[in-house]
DNA sequence: ACCCCAGGATTGTTCATCAATCCAGAGTTT
DNA sequence: AAACTCTGGATTGATGAACAATCCTGGGGT
């Protein structure tokens, strides 16, 4: 009843209400909308996106599913805070993807090289302008592009996966552009390394970048603890 | 009306209905039970195991988010039928985990490398007993546990629901004794070379067995849909 | 300060209902 | 007889209301 639904007028021709619910709010978890440990109460959010409670139910099931947000019974649904554990699990599963992934370049299509670089390009004139949340999404882009190269529809999503849950990570620190400024070279050396052929080069660049990165994050989660904490 | 339900009795302290229907129905469509193709009408399961159609159509849409189920809008969901494209999709993804699982196994442990052994052992036991299903299972735990020497907990759960995936080409042809039998001894060379440190030959051995392996599961799935036609 | 517990709130699940769509089969046309 | 159309039942997609089980907060008693 309430004017709200609206913007839930995207028909998407042939989705059903729950995944349509769930792309939602995926979207806003990405966004940091929805914060790491915000509980979430069917009946509100239901209301809130003028969908019924059963249909809420679902979608949330499948963000769950997917390690968006985590369950226990009786409590409820809350978006999932991420811990060191699961930064080292995600960072394992990183390399696993993207390591393998440059490591068979030399299959790689023209196309598939091409969509890297303007990845990267894209990035490096968000940088420029100063819109750094842009940067983090090329970045991120530019990696799924990536895991492309491997050619396995059923890997890039759940690369896609993965990569939402890293979010989670940014989501609970405040933004800092010059944080997110010093990976932009780093991808941009993988990048031409890899567009060169030199394929050794850039997965030991790759792998440098990973460990880097998984240091930075763990220190993102470690910080907002302690700022929990206190 | 059915007292079957009886079954479902299984309480999973913590679990909901939701996720406890999905598991059933995940293990009857591994067996075959429910063939690939098979509708999933969702009135008629929901008595079958005795939950509301609400319940049991969360637990279906879990199956279709992870590839066990197709579904179209109206027509319902069904056992997904695999097609050429999904196996090459699949083994895509099995060759990024397994190949660099073997690569890494510098890393692993004692136990993890035990596990390797036991599962060869006990494929090889029930080979010669010719109980012919337990030697599939056992090679896909076999695999599992190569996976598992990555160490990431979420490349595993995903490893699962490709082996899942993978189990829906058997479920369409006839049980063959004399099929599972030639892959014992692949296994065998595999094991043995991951467990004397010889990771080079142990990835080329793997890598030659995922690829006789994709070819012979293609054949089956073409086979299937040959047999479909008639 | 500590314990107890009552009752409201939230969750988990079911049920009944309704519109939209599909589908098999009856009837019609050629 | 083959092709076409239409209709009524079946199925799906989604909703809202119900109810038991559990949680949680805050008041009352010690």
């Amino acid at each position: 009843m309430s004017e709200e639904q609206s913007t839930a007028g995207t028909p998407e021709p042939g989705d059903v209400a729950a995944e349509a619910v769930a792309d939602r709010l995926r979207e806003r978890i990405s966004r940091g909308e929805l914060p790491p440990g915000l509980p979430l109460r069917d009946a509100a959010l239901a209301a809130e996106l003028g969908v019924s409670r059963n249909t809420l139910r679902e979608a949330v099931r499948l963000l769950v599913h997917e390690g968006l947000a985590v369950h226990r019974l009786y409590k409820g649904a809350a978006v999932k805070r991420l811990d060191v554990g699961d930064v080292h699990d995600i960072y394992a599963a990183r390399r696993c993807f993207e390591l393998r992934a440059v490591e068979e370049s030399v299959y790689a299509s023209e196309e598939a090289l091409a969509a890297l670089e303007e990845r990267i390009s894209a990035q490096e004139a968000a940088a420029r302008a100063g819109r750094w949340n842009e940067v983090s999404t090329w970045s991120l882009d530019f990696h799924r592009a990536v895991v492309r190269l491997l050619g396995s529809r059923r890997l890039d999503r759940f690369f896609d996966t993965i990569v939402a849950q890293l979010r989670l990570a940014f989501a609970e620190v405040p933004r800092q552009p010059e944080f997110q400024m010093q990976w932009v070279p780093r991808d941009r050396e993988v990048c031409d390394l890899l567009r060169t052929g030199r394929r050794a080069e850039a997965a030991e660049a790759l792998r440098r970048y990973l460990d880097d990165s998984e240091r930075a994050v763990v220190d993102m989660v470690r910080a907002a603890a302690a700022r929990r904490e206190t």
